[in-house]
DNA sequence: CTGAAAGCGCTAACAC
DNA sequence: GTGTTAGCGCTTTCAG
């Protein structure tokens, strides 16, 4: 019986026949303790998440989730959620599923320039694809949507529009995905032949009161900006909120786009232009590169995504 | 060695110290696969995820996933995400991983009256429990949010903010979620002595554009609410964004709540006043009602969290 | 081409 | 109180 799973070739056609027969008839599976303890693998992709509220990629997460479910699904595998909380004990999770041989291979997000599970599976030679860039050196697979091209794009939309006074409220500088929208903003200025104005790039958190405050500021400005690009959907509510508060009709007075494309965006209103992420092609090519590593590939390897502007009427 | 492990009480301290300084020295660390396979367990739960945007339990699919992740870590489980896209295709799944001993119970939502998966688990025998509840007999562990008590409280709080005609959008009849939360709205007119309004209860789908309809049906009646409560946030913002359009004040002229307090309810302007699940205590009953199935417990009990109102700034 | 058997690393039962 | 071993259900190798 054994030889007709695993090695089909070597079995005559009616053998085959009669043991499939019978394994269809006892509606026999294999068992999977089995088979991983012997193959030495466990089909499990491993994903951690932070309990406690994690910021940016949180509203994110399902989309990205969801496909990465999917594709690693289609690729035979299934994909573990475990805990993993802080830095310190987001490395001592991973290298314990490590050791006790519970998953093959694992997908990180939420990276930084620096990324202590990077370095540790790098070392410890277990496969991993980021989604998102890293400073780490040797390179690792990664797969990330290019912020840059999703900050020009809204610029240049912008400007299309006739805009030449436009701000960007992102994030705090120090984080890949921060200030590589930033740098995609300078980089749509700079296309358009506009002058950086230093007072209309503000970084803040990510909150709505976030929002509302850098509005303010904006506002108040002598020349405040007719147009506004931003990190995220809820900064971009926020500061729609904001600008409509204080009398400012959108897009009339004050255009604004925000970023990920969020469910709500839609359904604002006014329906909000923002940047999607292509979330369900970057799961799936996560899912590939690890299979692809996992039977014997290198890796090392980037992949950057060009994200979409979705124009709705807030611009 | 196995007795220091297995049968801690059967050895003498000192070698059990002698072992375990080996253990530590050694960095041994159980196998996963051998484990289970001898142990005929696999200390994974199984959560279905669908793959395409599926609706009303999408935002808060992140919540919950966190905590529950959280909670079965601390009980000692991991969780194993599975594609399991439509109706009959999620019984193969679940069936499937239940032949090859991939998983050792599983965790259910998205829940309706009659649920083919809760039927084909009590069948085989495997212990699960369900977020959300069901018909099914005979009644299987289940934990769920209260939503009756959520629109009730909702209609308890405009009433005590002096409202008397008050609204509801929900979604078509059909679904628990959908009628308890109706339910809730009857109940709490009827406990303020208010007569039901025919005309000011809708059941609409779940997007920003039916919210937008549904505030022009409300708002055209020859006596239109001052108050309308929604089953959630996204429908919330539809009418929100509507009632502005055609000049109506928030909460002033409509006072607005919404459900699922998602993250951009705090953040939209003004701030929406939204009913909040308890999502974290939820999952930790799950995981608690799962490990003690696990253990031999008894199944069959029900668990009915109640919801909070957040109150901000639409009503 | 087909059947038999070794052995993956653990746990639980058993012999000492 | 301690060390030894059978065997979980597969896959892979080897004998027939």
């Amino acid at each position: 019986m054994s030889n007709v799973l695993n090695a089909p070739e070597r079995v005559a056609d009616h053998t085959s026949a009669r043991v499939h027969a019978a394994i269809t008839a006892l509606g026999y599976r294999p068992d999977r303790a089995a088979r991983n303890l012997r193959a030495r693998t466990s089909k499990l992709l491993g994903y951690g998440v932070a309990s406690a509220g994690s910021g940016e990629s949180n509203l994110l997460l399902d989309r990205f989730l969801a496909a990465l479910v999917a594709a690693a699904s289609d690729e035979g595998y299934g994909v573990l959620l475990f805990s993993a909380d802080e830095a310190g004990d987001a490395v001592a999770a991973h290298a314990e599923l490590v050791a006790t041989g519970t998953v093959d291979a694992f997908v990180l997000s939420a990276t930084n320039y620096r990324d202590e599970r990077a370095e540790y599976l790098t070392d410890a030679g277990i496969p991993f694809v980021t989604f998102g860039r890293t400073a780490h050196r040797p390179a690792h697979d990664w797969v990330d949507v290019d912020g840059a091209v999703g900050t020009r794009s809204a610029v240049a939309h912008l400007v299309q529009r006739g805009h030449r006074r436009i701000a960007f409220v992102g994030w705090p500088s120090g984080s890949v995905t921060g200030d590589e929208r930033a740098r995609g903003w300078h980089q749509g200025l700079a296309a358009a032949g506009l002058d950086v104005d230093p007072q209309l790039e503000l970084r803040v958190t990510n909150s709505g009161a976030s929002g509302r405050a850098a509005l303010d500021v904006l506002a108040d400005l002598q020349h405040p900006p007719s147009a506004v690009v931003t990190v995220s959907d809820l900064l971009a509510v926020g500061i729609a909120g904001a600008a409509l508060r204080r009398g400012l009709a959108v897009p009339e007075d004050l255009a604004i786009v925000g970023f990920d494309d969020t469910p709500m965006a839609r359904l604002l209103d006014p329906p909000l232009t923002s940047v999607r992420q292509p979330l369900e092609t970057a799961a799936r090519h996560i899912a590939a590169r690890l299979t692809a590593q996992l039977a014997g590939g290198p890796a090392g390897a980037g992949l950057l995504l060009r994200p979409e502007l979705i124009v709705r009427d807030t611009s």
